[in-house]
DNA sequence: TCATCATTGGCATTATATGCCAACACATAA
DNA sequence: TTATGTGTTGGCATATAATGCCAATGATGA
């Protein structure tokens, strides 16, 4: 990725834009306090660079029948590369796997999992999960409440923001 | 949330919209096999009814300078509910923290952390979060590698999908 | 077959995106 | 302080898209 630096007015395009994807220019250079042309350039470059890799839509998961959350602690056997890039691609082509990190300490994979219920739970992780390639151990954390779930990351917090 | 039900066309509008939430209408109608305006209307039903929770850039995390991710698992001491809620408003206000959830199993609360780099974590974990109130045990897994982590949700799979 | 209801497609109007060019601001050097 | 160069801005004109309205179409049930 180039090396881009931000400025205040990229931060706060960056701030709006997390927060609402689909401004149209005219409404974010109003916000961010441009006219529209220097504003959409800047959107633009900050698209090229990289810096915003793409606009989504956020879905009810409830509202589509996927209303459990599971945290799963998954330990594969030895780290050799074949077991393990077995095991990456797997988990790549999986839905039910929204993200998978390859972590220090505790377990070596953790994976969160959306399925509509329980029952779909149990069959997702007896008839996938327990199948992967190579796996020792699996621990399954169910999420009993969304405390707090960010759709954005703040900038305002971050050295070299001003105000 | 009113109860709505999905016909083909609304997953695939949905899909759509997850893969790229500023599809022009146009656009969007054209790939799902509608005119405008329908297409449109069926759009504007999902953002009222709520299954659209509305949309949102993503950013790289590396090119804002948010390199480090953390999965911190906390226990608390005992849940009673003025500590409980205590320790939510206190995560909820941290801007660090991007997700939080109240899990069953091993620890109280999963936390995905995100900073610029371990200097910065280790500054988080001594000034903030071992500050925070009723905490008995503070656990930090570090993200070495990103093996998948996807914007949207799978609806292909789900029942009531066909084709 | 016919009636009813929901959904669709096309059109006209309004709003928005986007490319182009001149003006402005800032930094550097004389 | 003045001159010069570089990058960024704002406004305008044109192309594209969004949106509301209405008639037409298709599905459902009697």
């Amino acid at each position: 990725m180039p090396e881009v630096k931000l400025d205040n007015l990229d931060r706060r395009i960056l701030a709006a834009l997390q927060r609402d994807g689909r401004l149209s220019n005219v409404q974010l250079s109003e916000e961010v306090g441009l006219s529209p042309s220097p504003c959409l350039r800047r959107v633009r470059l900050l698209e090229q660079s990289g810096i915003i890799r793409g606009y989504h839509a956020e879905l009810d998961r409830g509202g589509v029948g996927l209303g459990l959350t599971v945290f799963v602690g998954i330990k594969v056997g030895q780290h050799d590369d074949e077991v393990d890039s077995a095991f990456r691609d797997a988990v790549a082509d999986l839905p039910e796997v929204v993200s998978c990190y390859l972590l220090s300490g505790e377990s070596d994979f953790l994976l969160q999992v959306v399925v509509p219920d329980l029952p779909a739970y149990e069959r997702f992780l007896r008839g996938t999960l327990l199948k992967l390639p190579g796996i020792t151990d699996i621990r399954s954390n169910f999420a009993i409440s969304t405390v707090k779930r960010e759709t954005g990351l703040s900038l305002a917090h971050l050295p070299g923001a001003a105000g």
